[in-house]
DNA sequence: TGTTATAATGGAAGCGTTTCCAACGAATTG
DNA sequence: CAATTCGTTGGAAACGCTTCCATTATAACA
């Protein structure tokens, strides 16, 4: 593609002047309009492309952003992604990722962090802020998304308030008994927080309307094989309109399979709510809490460009609140 | 962490010797072995650390590989990813990973490249070689995971033996009626061959053995919904004995769910062979083909670091044969 | 008109490596 | 013993950029 490596230097002969003005158009410097346009058109004309590490060297600015993200494999975490590659491009600035799928690649991090010295900031995604102990210098701006700590930044979901939304949306459907089903994940990374929040927003809700959720409404499954499905079976048969929370649109999904099996009839039968409102929550008419999951990304993004851009400025943390979507199953 | 930054210099004089010497300490050069030693030492004392830029600018090797993946969120890539990166590291190579989520992260990749500069070589996991036209010099070493193509080194799995080899199996389990449960992944950027291979070699043995497979009993449905649930529901109740092939694990895991609603029992009411032998696969007992996800890694590594290594030998390619694990679900 | 402040620019120095070449001492050879 | 070779080593040059300082051109002022 490239034949020879257009440098500075060149696009400088080229538009017949210094480097240094070069370098100032390149790094929004104080330049005369004029120059700067024949600057342009000699870079255009070149196709020329700054070079990464001479860049760097020289003290320059990486323009990249370390995002750590968890082993999860739901659509919620490429979305995220998206909206935050999104916004950081905006303002010339690329995310680099770094997926921790394993305490052994954690580890692997942490021993070599080659990649500390080639980022501007840290972005951690649903992962528990601990990690940060071990490797982080604390120089390095970092932003939580969808994760709490009192003294960094962040954008998360008051997910409590989902809870509740959940409980009062099947209170109001007029459900008979209440069961969650919880999905569990086992990765330590991945901070468990969200999920008791939400259950927690449930179940005060509940009690507070003098309904009890005990242990046995609450139905724990692995997050790739779903709740068991006996018990499934049991909460759907035993109870004449059972209001059934499933802490994920995943989790949903499969009580909606169980449902159909058994030739429930959503809505008449029972009553559910998810929670993420992903893509295909919509075909299946699925009644979940919807996530502002676009804003998190975009947020996150902004939130880490402050730190870096203006890290006199306060940290900011901002909080949204679910919504509950209606649909088919309530 | 690091206070002030260590350099070349600084190890040179604490070793008391130039900075050449260094350097060819770090970089497998010719050095006297005590002399080495007293540089390592001093290494180690200072804890030294090159400057990444420094040394790509000068022209070394950046040790790193560009993994592309595409969003398909199985547990599948991600090990693929881990083994990969393990031989990698081996060799003190690192993967640096690019999701390709979407379109618009792709022509990102195209369009920006500033990877290109900073890797010596590509992996595509499962991706479509095709899309290298749009941005790949050919210089560049590629490697394809589980994929094709006649000119590039590759590792793969002989699917078509994995679709005969489930045939094989149902037919001898006396099946009576058979089905395929193809999962349909939308994404342009992965290549549905696989499907329709193992597909292929699933018809092909049928249809030797005079029994056909028409359209309709190939059922397709979203990666992340499962096969249409009033189809499975009337494959298991309308059949005896149906011989089902789930082109996937997941996909298998609906089918289960759907038969357990309707207490159906595997091996009994129905049989079923699932393809990918996820670590849930023992769990549930499913009958599946296997793949040899942790060799296609570390296969991919090796072949990707001898093109790097020594590109005047000849390209490989490398095909695994499927191995059928048989499990409570036959 | 001469003086001073202001805006724009050129390019040397420096970033931390690798690589190459010259230089050195020791070992080998004639 | 001189000449040559070999195994090591030191360090200058180069990589392509940013930054800073000196310089020049221009505008403003007395």
């Amino acid at each position: 593609m490239d034949h020879k490596k257009v440098t500075i230097k060149d696009v400088a002969k080229e538009a017949r002047v210094g480097i240094g003005t070069v370098s100032r158009v390149l790094n929004a410097g104080v330049v005369n309009p004029k120059t700067r346009e024949r600057v342009q058109k000699a870079i255009d004309k070149l196709g020329y492309q700054p070079n990464f590490f001479a860049r760097q060297l020289a003290g320059g600015k990486s323009r990249r952003i370390l995002a750590l993200i968890p082993e999860v494999k739901t659509e919620f975490h490429w979305r995220i992604l998206e909206t935050f590659d999104a916004c950081l491009d905006r303002k010339d600035y690329q995310s680099i990722i770094y997926p921790l799928t394993s305490m052994k690649r954690f580890e692997n991090l942490v021993s070599n962090m080659s990649f500390a010295q080639e980022v501007e900031g840290i972005a951690l995604l649903t992962i528990n802020a601990d990690i940060l102990d071990d490797f982080w210098d604390s120089q390095l701006p970092v932003v939580l998304i969808e994760q709490k700590h009192p003294d960094l930044p962040c954008v998360f979901l008051n997910n409590y308030r989902g809870g509740k939304l959940a409980a009062q949306h099947l209170i109001s459907k007029d459900a008979t008994d209440f069961f969650a089903l919880y999905s569990v994940v086992e990765n330590p990374l991945v901070d468990p927080l969200h999920m008791e929040e939400r259950l927690g927003g449930f179940r005060d809700v509940l009690e507070q309307e003098n309904r009890s959720l005990s242990k046995d409404q609450i139905v724990y499954g692995d997050f790739a094989l779903g709740p068991s499905h006996a018990k499934l079976t049991e909460i759907l048969t035993k109870y004449e309109r059972p209001g059934i929370f499933a802490l994920t649109d995943n989790f949903a999904l499969f009580l909606l399979q169980v449902a159909s099996s058994l030739g429930k009839v959503p809505a008449k039968d029972f009553l559910l709510v998810g929670y993420d409102n992903q893509s295909w929550a919509e075909k299946v008419g699925l009644t979940t809490i919807e996530q502002p999951i676009d804003d998190f990304g975009d947020i996150g993004a902004q939130l880490i460009l402050e730190r870096i851009l203006t890290p006199e400025k306060p940290i900011r943390q901002i909080e949204f609140n679910p919504q509950l979507i209606l649909r088919a199953t309530t």
